[in-house]
Order: structure tokens, then C-alpha cells, then sequence
RNA sequence: GCGGGUGUGGUGGAACUGGUAGACACGCUAGAUUUAGGAUCUAGUGCCGUAAGGUGUGUGGGUUCGAGUCCCUCCACCCGCACCA
């Protein structure tokens, strides 16, 4: 054995080794139980970054883990490889996305590989090929045969930059995700996916996914936001016409006291008097010349204009005025509402602005309101008045009884309305999944047949950067002939989003090669639902929620039989690391510093906030920096040891360098201790000295807690911990000569534990320990619970609460033992004297608390 | 506004069903070794105090023999949704 550790030399022979061998290569096995352990595969960017080795640190010690507990493990790796960033790269490097995105692939491929991470290398996949999106496109025209892909014109998401449009998902704060632009809304021809048929089931199922965490949960709810009400119409006074309102309070229908609709509502022209057209015009414009921000945010000050016209409230024939109001969309719901100013906070402002009249109709308890007296809608609960036959009410009921009467006299009827709209996926970029439709001038929209599939992207293409999609130019592509009637016919020049493609190659991994289908069904039978899901947080409603839908449509289609994909879910944290700039040079990589200086000019770096590592901050390390100084091991140590995984890790270069070490001590824990321990025989647990009792109890303590951090519950850093607890006792270990077989347990129980978390250095251990099979083959070792037993308890004795003394007593001393030896304490002895011993209360194993007064 | 989450030493973080708060690590201090530095080893390290002891988990209160943990109040920060009818 060597004195010295060597991890580089170390890493690469194990590597090398993995590489030939193929350990982690699997196939459905009955006998053996399943875990499929899955991590969000990466977008092909060129490196691989600290986020990834964190993420793929955290699921290979699970997949290592089961693996040595016997299951039989699905542990798949494979690249999102359609997007944006390989046309920018085209554009500015004059090459090909293809090019660019399989170089970056064998890159990172590399890198992973030289983190010794466990895949199954033979089930990788990449998403630009044809032999993956010609499923993609064969489910689309299964969903395009049902209903469930359909092309509409509307108001969508525009980003100029990227010179696409996006998804709702995809637009945070008015802006793009990916470029972080403003967004300008458009009204286009786009492709959908029909999200909102599963809206309800979507919501339904997050109440049945125990294994995820709550604020993902609670985010993809807020995003469908359902809703529950009535639709009720309302006549128009002296026009054969009905305005159809959403509400969630009918309870509060009878303080309706005006109508508020949708500057952009259809009706908004029919229902405008001649005499006022020409406010109402001027309203319209103004309305529509202010962006989306402004109009949705809070403090958007509201304004409406009268249209002259009045509708007749059902259930009491009050006539009430017709306004358009700028805080009305027509996005959601019917878009027009009835106003009740005296019980909605937005009504009451208009109101008052307007002097239009308010009604209580809700009379919360305990206190009188009244219209004159009101400084704000009472939107509380309370008791029904002025409400006809519904008053005395609770307001609860109310609202159950006038739905009752709407939907009995024909007036309305009980309604659900979601937030969430239809996922819009045709996107105007090259670098994507050609969407499988020709345009005939006869047939219309067609889509391409089966057998023609799959429509391949052509790779022909000239990139300039400019006049959008280069598909949309290539004649070759564009012309086609009509699949029905032959005749000269258009090919579809939109793309899918990315997510289309990231939202089931979770199932494509079950049967990778698989020629005849998307998926293979006995194989996705057999390995999913994935056993554990993880990634960042940054996808809980976007490709979280698109993985569910897709999910079920392929259930629909009679593809599979599951309701949902990912059976337990763990986000992990960010990377962070705080950033430096100069006055001068702006922000400054780690290697550009030189003590506390910008290295170009000299100047005092200023330290900026702890964030997230990005590239355009500059707050970034490089992995393989870090692998070539200290190896793989201490890399993945470190990310794993730094925090809990669901918590954001801030990154410390001393901290590395503390993992470093602690990698040093262990091995020359192995190699200090070799000589002793070589040969010895089996540990005969009934003859060893209180001193090797103790060791071999600290030992099966750290087997139980490492499995038990492990195993369900992430405590990954914990469980480091308690190996390193494990190293010091043993180091401490006064008895190494006398005890060697218990010496040897507790030194090969660390590299047994440690192996998941650091395998290349457990792995050379296990072999200087004498060992020629594989660490991979030896199982995950079992703690002995008489092994767990210790021989005398430390028992923390209390005068009122307070810690006055510790006494050791045997194991099996009975309370009234414990209670005698802690009074006879002499310091718990000085805080009783003169004192009246009122309680005693004995914690079996744990305390005793005097209580004196 | 609604919903979710988080507040513990100089720092990252521990603490099972209420039972020694601060495991483990970083940093720091002192010492040993070393030509020096690094590495390594030993001891110490919440705060106040020479000590005995006091005090301490965002704030204030409550339950309890005993509260970081349970209940109530308030505060701060983070995340998601938001004129959603």
C-alpha cells in the first residue's frame, strides 16, 4: 500500500476499470426488488457545472447505496439537447447546432464519467436524435388524432430576443426565462397542448404525492388555481342579449350594484350607446396601449368607462349599470364580472371612484356596516341581508342556496374555472422537433402519417442570425405534397419547445433502443415510477407539471399504465457563492483575485452578495479545477457534506480543503493501522475489554445512523458526520494492539459507509485490506443491535431543570439505583441541602430532574 | 393580499417521539514538530465571569418537573401566485 493518498491516480484506474466492465449496466429482473433513481438530465452547455456535480453527487450516493442493499437499480444519464443556446453558438462560431451540441455532449459525458459517477452509460440518450423525436411526433399525432394538440390564434407570449414565442410557464415577471427580456404579448397562430383537459386531475394528484415536497406542491396548485362559483347570466335591459359572469360569491349577488367587463369583450361594442362611443374608443385604446405589467399589477390605478347600457340582476330585476374596467381580463373566467363593491375591495374602489351605490348584503358578526360608514369591502364572512328570501343566512349556506336557485330557474349554473391555460408549443426556432404537419390549400392542416415519420430537421441550414427560423427559407424542407390529396403542400417550420422532449425521456430510459414504439410497455411496467426524482427547484411548474401531463396522456393513449411519474421528489439547493467585482473591471472570476486585488489593475475587489453560481456573475468554480487539485472524492465530499441537499450550499474553499484532509486521515487510518489488522481472526463479542466494547458499539451506532440517514430522509451531511465521529473514536482508540479484529471492523465499517459518498478511494482501501472482489460485491454492511448495547449509561441529573451533575450507572439499574446515585452527587447534593426534595422524576436512561422548593 | 418556507456560536450546520443546545466541520488561540512555510499532532474555543456561577436557539407570552422542539402573539427574511372576479 501506498503512504501516500493519490487520488488522481486513484480515480482514473477505477475509472478506467468501470468503463470496461460496464457495473452499472441493468436489465428487468423479477427475482430482485427495483429503484429506479433518476436526476435531471443536463442541457448540453459544454461543461458541466457545480450545480450538476452537486445534483449527480446526491443521486449516486443513493444509487450506490441500493445497489448495495440488493435492489436492482435504474440509474440513467442522457442530454436535453434541443434549444436555443446551440443556434446562438451556430450563429456566433459557424458551425452547426448538431456539431456544437454532440462535442459538448462527449465533453460532458467526460467530465461525468471523471466523477465516477454509477450510469448505465448503455441507456444514455440525447434528445436531438431522430430515434428519439420520432416518438415524440408519433404521440403528437395520436394527441393531434384525440383533440389534445390543436392549433389557435391568440394573445400569446412573445419574446424578441430569442424571436419566439413562449409558454405561460416560461414567463416570469414579464419576462423571458431564458434570456430574461421583457415579454410583448402578440396575437398568433400557435400550436397547444390541451394542459387544461387535466387541470383537475393534475390539482387532485397533488394531494396524493406524500413523497414531494410541500412547496412544490403548493406552487403547481397556485398555478392551476381552480376556483369554484357559479355562471350566472344577466339580461341586458332593452337588448336581446345576456352577459355571462364568474363568481366564487353568489352569496353576494343580491349587492351587485353595477357590471364590469373586459375592455377586450366581445360584447363591449354591442352594448355601447351611440352617444358614448366615443369615450368608450378612447378607453379601449388607452387600455390596450398599456402593457401587461402595468395592467395586471396591483397598483394599476383602476378605471372604467360607462357604456350606456344596463343589465337586469336575475334574481332581483335591480337595473344595473354596464361599465368597462381595466382590471378586468378576459383571460379568466367570462370576462365581465358582477360588481359588488360593498364586498369586494376592487368593486369598492371603483365605486368610489365612479360614485356608483353600494349594498351590504353580508353583515359580518359583531359589527354593523353600512355603504355611508365603509372604509373598505368587508370580504369576511357573515350573515345574509338584504338578500330576499336568503336572508338570516350564514353566508356559506347562502352561497350554496342561491347557486341551488340560479341552476333551478335556468339562470346559471355551478362552475369551476382554473388559472391554468393550454401549453403553447411551437416555438419559431431551428434547434428543435420539427412539428409533423403540412398545410394543404384544400385540405388544410394535415398532419404528416405515421410511416413518414419520422420528419427529420434537416441539417442543410445556413445560419446568419437574422429573419428568424432558417427552416422557415429552406425550400427543401418547406415543400411538400399534402398527405391526403398529394398536391403541392407547406411543411410546419415551427419547432417544440424543449420541454416536449423533457417531459418523458424518464420513460424512454425504461427501453432506450427500442425501435418499434416509444417505449417498451413490460419495461416501463417494470421500472417506473421513478422510485426518486431530483433536481432544482427552478422546474417545480414547468417541466414538473409537463412531465405529470404527459404522463397521463400517454396513459389515455393505452401507452402505459401510470398515473404518475415521479413517486418521491427532492429538490436540492443551489450552488452559491459570493461575488467579487472591481471598480474597474467588473465581475471577477475566483482566479482573477490576488489577496483581496483585481489582478489586471490592482484595485480593492468589492465582495457582493452570496448567489447562485452563474457564469455571467462570474461566482463561479470549475469542477474540473477542483478534480484535478484534490479528485473526484473530495469534490463530491465536499457538495455532500457542505449542507443538507435541500438547502442551498455555500461554497467554501477551506471547507474543501477540510474534506481533503479528512480524505487523508483515512487513509492513513488504513495504512497506519494495516499492519495490525492484516491478518486477524472473527470478532468474538463476548470476550472483548469494556474499551473494544465501546469501539465496536461506536461502530454498529455508525452503520445504523449512516443507513438510516441514507435510506429515505437525505441526511447525507449528517451521515458524513457520523463517519468522521467513527474515524476520531477509532483514532482515539487506546487498545489497537490488544483489540486488532475489533479495529479492523470499525476501520473497514468506514470504508464500508464511506463508499456510496467517495467509491474511487474506498475502493482502493478495500483492495489494501486484502480484499480482491469488489467493494460494489461486499453488500451494505448490518449493524448487530447487541452490539448497540452498551454496558453503563451516563445519566445527566437536574436540581429544578437546571444541569447540577452526571453520574454513570450500569445499564440495567433500576430507576430507584439511578435515583439514589444522583442524589448521592456531591454537587446535586450542595444544590438540595437545605432544601425540600418535592419530585424526583427519572427519565429511564436519559436524566433525573430533582425538583426542590 | 393569498399560499409555502426559514430564523440556533465568528462561519457552514447538528439535536430521535419535549429530556446535557451547539454533534461534525471551517475558522481562531496556544503548544509540539519543522531552517521557514505547508502538512501533521496535542489542548482550548457560544457569550459574561479569575472562579463558583449566570446566561443563551428572531420577539413577547403560555403549557410543563423540564421547551430549539408543543400552543398563542409579534418581527425579519426568502420563494411561489397575484386587480383571478
Amino acid at each position: 500500500m501506498q503512504e501516500r493518498y493519490n487520488p488522481l491516480e486513484i480515480e482514473q484506474s477505477f475509472q478506467r476499470q468501470w468503463s470496461e466492465s460496464q457495473p452499472w449496466k441493468v436489465s428487468e429482473d423479477k427475482t430482485k426488488p427495483k429503484y429506479y433513481l433518476l436526476e435531471m438530465f443536463p442541457y448540453p452547455s459544454g461543461r458541466i457545472h457545480m450545480g450538476h456535480v452537486r445534483n449527480y453527487s446526491i443521486g449516486d450516493v443513493v444509487a450506490r447505496f441500493k445497489r448495495l442493499q440488493g435492489y436492482n437499480v435504474l440509474h440513467p444519464m442522457g442530454w436535453d439537447a434541443f434549444g436555443m443556446p446551440a443556434e446562438n453558438a451556430a450563429i456566433q462560431h459557424d458551425t452547426h447546432p448538431a456539431i456544437w451540441t454532440r462535442e459538448n455532449i462527449a465533453n460532458m459525458r467526460t467530465q461525468l464519467k471523471r466523477m465516477g459517477f454509477s450510469y448505465d452509460w448503455d441507456r444514455e440518450l440525447a434528445t436531438c436524435e431522430p430515434d428519439y423525436y420520432r416518438w415524440e411526433q408519433l404521440i403528437f399525432l395520436k394527441m393531434f388524432e384525440k383533440g389534445l394538440a390543436y392549433k389557435k390564434s391568440a394573445a400569446v407570449n412573445w419574446c424578441p430576443e430569442c424571436e419566439t414565442v413562449l409558454a405561460n410557464e416560461q414567463v416570469e415577471d414579464e419576462c423571458c426565462w431564458r434570456c430574461e427580456n421583457k415579454v410583448e404579448q402578440k396575437e398568433l397562430d400557435q400550436w397547444f397542448f390541451r394542459i387544461t383537459n387535466y387541470a383537475e386531475e393534475l390539482l387532485e394528484w397533488t394531494g396524493k404525492l406524500p413523497g414531494w415536497p410541500e412547496s412544490v406542491l403548493t406552487m403547481q396548485r397556485n398555478w392551476i388555481g381552480k376556483s369554484t362559483g357559479c355562471e350566472l347570466d344577466f339580461a341586458v335591459d332593452g337588448q336581446d342579449e345576456t352577459v355571462r359572469v364568474f363568481t366564487t360569491r353568489p352569496d353576494t349577488l343580491f349587492g351587485a350594484t353595477f357590471m364590469s367587463l373586459a375592455p377586450e369583450h366581445p360584447l363591449a361594442k354591442t352594448l355601447t350607446v351611440p352617444e358614448r362611443s366615443e369615450e368608450v374608443e378612447a378607453f379601449v385604446k388607452k387600455v390596450q396601449a398599456a402593457d401587461q405589467t402595468q395592467r395586471t399589477s396591483g397598483e394599476y390605478e383602476k378605471e372604467g368607462v360607462f357604456t350606456g347600457s344596463y343589465c337586469i340582476n336575475p334574481v332581483n330585476g335591480a337595473r344595473i349599470p354596464v361599465f368597462l374596467a381595466n382590471f378586468v381580463l378576459m383571460g379568466y373566467g367570462t370576462g365581465a364580472v358582477m360588481a359588488v363593491p360593498a364586498h369586494d375591495q376592487r368593486d369598492f374602489e371603483f365605486a368610489r371612484k365612479y360614485d356608483l351605490p353600494l349594498q351590504v348584503v353580508i353583515q359580518p358578526e359583531g359589527e354593523i356596516v353600512g355603504p355611508a360608514t365603509m372604509s373598505e369591502a368587508w370580504e369576511g364572512p357573515g350573515t345574509m341581508v338584504n338578500s330576499g328570501n336568503f336572508d338570516g343566512l350564514d353566508n356559506e349556506t347562502g352561497k350554496q342556496k342561491i347557486s341551488e336557485q340560479l341552476e333551478a330557474d335556468g339562470a346559471g349554473q355551478k362552475s369551476v374555472n382554473y388559472r391554468i391555460r393550454d401549453w403553447l408549443v411551437s416555438r419559431q426556432r431551428y434547434w428543435g422537433t420539427p412539428i409533423p404537419v403540412v398545410y394543404c390549400d384544400d385540405c388544410g392542416t394535415v398532419p404528416v402519417s405515421e410511416e413518414e415519420l419520422p420528419v427529420k430537421l434537416p441539417t442543410d441550414i445556413k445560419f446568419t442570425g437574422e429573419g428568424g427560423s432558417p427552416l422557415a427559407s429552406l425550400e427543401s424542407f418547406v415543400n411538400t405534397s399534402c398527405p391526403e390529396c398529394g398536391q403541392p403542400a407547406r411543411r410546419e417550420t415551427d419547432t417544440f419547445d424543449t420541454f416536449v422532449e423533457s417531459s418523458w425521456y424518464f420513460l424512454r430510459y425504461a427501453s432506450p433502443h427500442c425501435d418499434k414504439s416509444p417505449i417498451e410497455k413490460s419495461a416501463v411496467d417494470y421500472w417506473l415510477p421513478a422510485d426518486q426524482y431530483i433536481g432544482g427547484v427552478e422546474h417545480a411548474v414547468l417541466h414538473l407539471l409537463y412531465a405529470r401531463f404527459w404522463t397521463k396522456i400517454m396513459r389515455d393513449l393505452d401507452m402505459i399504465s401510470l398515473d404518475e411519474p415521479f413517486e418521491n421528489l427532492l429538490t436540492q439547493g443551489m450552488v452559491c457563492m459570493e461575488t467579487q467585482s472591481c471598480p474597474e473591471h467588473g465581475w471577477l472570476y475566483p482566479e482573477e483575485i490576488e489577496n483581496g486585488r483585481c489582478a489586471r489593475c490592482q484595485a480593492a475587489v468589492v465582495s457582493g452578495r452570496n448567489e447562485k453560481m452563474s457564469k455571467s456573475k462570474k461566482n463561479v468554480i470549475d469542477p474540473d479545477g477542483l478534480i484535478k487539485r484534490y479528485g473526484a472524492d473530495t469534490a463530491r465530499l465536499f457538495t455532500l457534506f457542505a449542507s443538507p441537499p435541500e438547502k442551498d450550499l455555500e461554497w467554501n474553499d477551506q471547507g474543501v480543503e477540510g474534506c481533503f484532509r479528512f480524505l487523508n486521515r483515512v487513509w492513513r487510518l488504513v495504512y497506519d493501522n494495516l499492519p495490525t489488522i492484516e491478518a486477524v481472526a472473527e470478532v468474538d463479542a463476548a470476550s472483548l475489554q469494556p474499551s473494544a466494547r465501546e469501539l465496536r458499539r461506536l461502530a454498529h451506532r455508525t452503520i445504523k445512523k449512516v443507513t438510516e440517514d441514507i435510506d429515505g430522509s437525505f441526511h447525507l451531511n449528517t451521515a458524513i458526520a457520523a463517519v468522521m465521529e467513527l474515524v476520531n473514536g477509532i483514532m482515539a482508540f487506546p487498545d489497537k494492539e490488544s483489540a486488532p479484529e475489533v479495529l479492523r471492523e470499525a476501520i473497514e465499517s468506514v470504508v464500508r459507509l464511506l463508499s456510496p459518498f467517495v467509491p474511487h478511494i474506498c475502493e482502493e482501501l478495500w483492495q489494501n485490506l486484502g480484499y480482491v472482489d469488489s467493494l460494489q460485491e461486499s453488500g451494505w454492511p448490518v449493524w448487530d443491535e447487541e452490539a448497540l448495547v452498551a454496558d453503563t449509561l451516563l445519566i445527566v441529573v437536574q436540581v429544578n431543570g437546571k444541569v447540577r451533575g452526571k453520574v454513570t450507572v450500569p445499564a440495567d439499574a433500576d430507576n430507584e439505583t439511578v435515583e439514589a446515585s444522583a442524589l448521592a452527587d456531591t454537587n446535586v447534593a450542595r444544590f438540595i441541602e437545605g432544601k425540600t426534595v418535592r419530585k424526583v422524576i427519572v427519565v429511564p436512561g436519559r436524566l433525573v430532574n430533582v425538583v426542590v422548593g
